[in-house]
RNA sequence: UGGGCUGUAGCCAAGCGGUAAGGCACCAGACUUUGACUCUGGCAUGCGCUAGUUCGAAUCUAGCCAGCCCAG
């Protein structure tokens, strides 16, 4: 009897191809296209379908706009209204690939899901568990939007491109097996935002509008107008529109009153954070209690930095031996071992 | 009204007789499953205006205009 899996298309290069991988291993493989968007994509939809005829594979499209909405698309705009910076694919990836489309998976009686990330599951005889660990192509490592799986489901995790090189040879791949996707374009911006004008969908669907303040200086200076602190995040230096003599960064959003706060480069700088909503892939919990030390990653495509980790409370407190530039609020904090294996991860507050 | 100082791109600013540095902002592209950062490229036939000296002036001279400061 072959062991079953449900795998996640979006009608991609990179998931397509891991159709292909998990067939040749020997799996029964279900396609199945979650459908996110209030209009849906049919593109998206057709490319996944006409990808599974061609490797005679069912294909399923599961409606997931309901909980899409309310998990990812609300989740950001009211982030975005609390002046932080949400991260909308750690949130879909939490909620929805690994949420609903988990249960989906149990419900026609998969053993595995699997998704076209790149990263690894392995076990681990260090910790005596199946682990996440940081993919080989690092430059393409998705890890970063994982850390909110929650540790028994790892386990049931098939990422099939583990193994592969690289992007190319992912491409390659699609090539060989005459796939018409081989050459799409990879994903990026925001999925829901279809102009990728995330400023526009944003006062399009907020309650309250924008409201215009003063650009200070961190020394109290006022040197200019913003149009409203939603479009504005921490490091941010294009499009402020003042002049000085040096870059000026979003330093601070001062909600309290409407205030951006700019300053050099050097001011981006800190050496910790406080994080909410942990999630600990790894059971290393009892030895926070003298404090972690580990690797810690502020945000995507930033490097990982040596950092203690301490708990207090509810919240996790994080000091980094080197400072760290622009910690913003509303990203992720995501956490590693020297091996590049994901120990869990949090919201930065 | 006298005296002094200053006027170079949207902003800051170098240059001080040899044919307009640089930074900021802005624009375009690259990178990127978030927002950012970063990188690459673009960006003054003209230096407040007008005359003059000179082979040659943003640079020297004169007048004018504008702004700032000090005195009344």
């Amino acid at each position: 009897m072959k062991e079953k899996v449900l795998l996640g298309m979006s009608g991609g290069v990179d998931s397509s191809v891991s159709a292909i991988l998990l067939k040749e291993a020997g799996y029964e493989v279900i396609g199945c296209t979650m459908n996110l968007l209030e209009e849906p994509n049919e593109e998206t939809i057709q490319d996944a379908k006409k990808v599974c005829e061609k490797l005679g594979i069912e294909h399923h499209v599961l409606d997931c706009r309901k909980q899409f909405r309310c998990h990812v698309i609300d989740t950001f705009i009211s982030e975005y209204e609390r002046a932080r910076t949400p991260n909308p694919c750690v949130e879909c990836n939490q909620y929805l690939k690994f949420g609903v489309f988990y249960d989906k998976a149990k419900e026609l009686g998969c053993q595995y899901i699997a998704t076209g990330h790149y990263a690894k599951k392995e076990y681990s005889e260090k910790y005596k568990q199946y682990v996440l660990k940081k993919s080989n192509e690092e430059k393409k490592d998705q890890t970063y939007f994982l850390y909110t799986i929650p540790k028994e489901k790892v386990q049931a995790i098939l990422f099939p491109l583990q193994d592969n090189v690289s992007k190319q040879d992912t491409r390659r791949l699609a090539e060989e097996y005459g796939l018409e996707i081989a050459n799409k374009k990879d994903s990026q911006e925001i999925c829901f935002i279809k102009d990728d004008d995330y400023q526009r969908f944003l006062k399009e669907n907020m309650n309250e509008k924008p409201k215009k303040g003063d650009i200070v200086l961190t020394t109290g200076e006022r040197l200019g107008t913003h149009n409203g602190l939603i479009n504005y995040t921490i490091g941010q230096r294009k499009g402020l529109g003042i002049s000085y003599k040096e870059p000026l960064y979003v330093v601070k959003l001062d909600m309290k009153h409407n205030q951006v706060i700019v300053g050099t480069e050097k001011e981006l700088y800190s050496n910790q954070l406080e994080a909410i909503n942990i999630n600990w892939i790894v059971n290393i919990e009892n030895t926070l209690a003298e404090g972690l030390e580990c690797l810690a990653k502020i945000r995507y495509r930033a490097k990982e930095a040596k950092a203690k980790v301490t708990k207090e409370n509810e919240k996790i407190k994080v000091e980094f031996y080197e400072p760290q530039r622009a910690i913003t609020q509303g990203q992720s904090v995501v956490f590693y071992d020297e091996d590049g294996i994901v120990l869990g991860g949090g919201k930065i507050r």
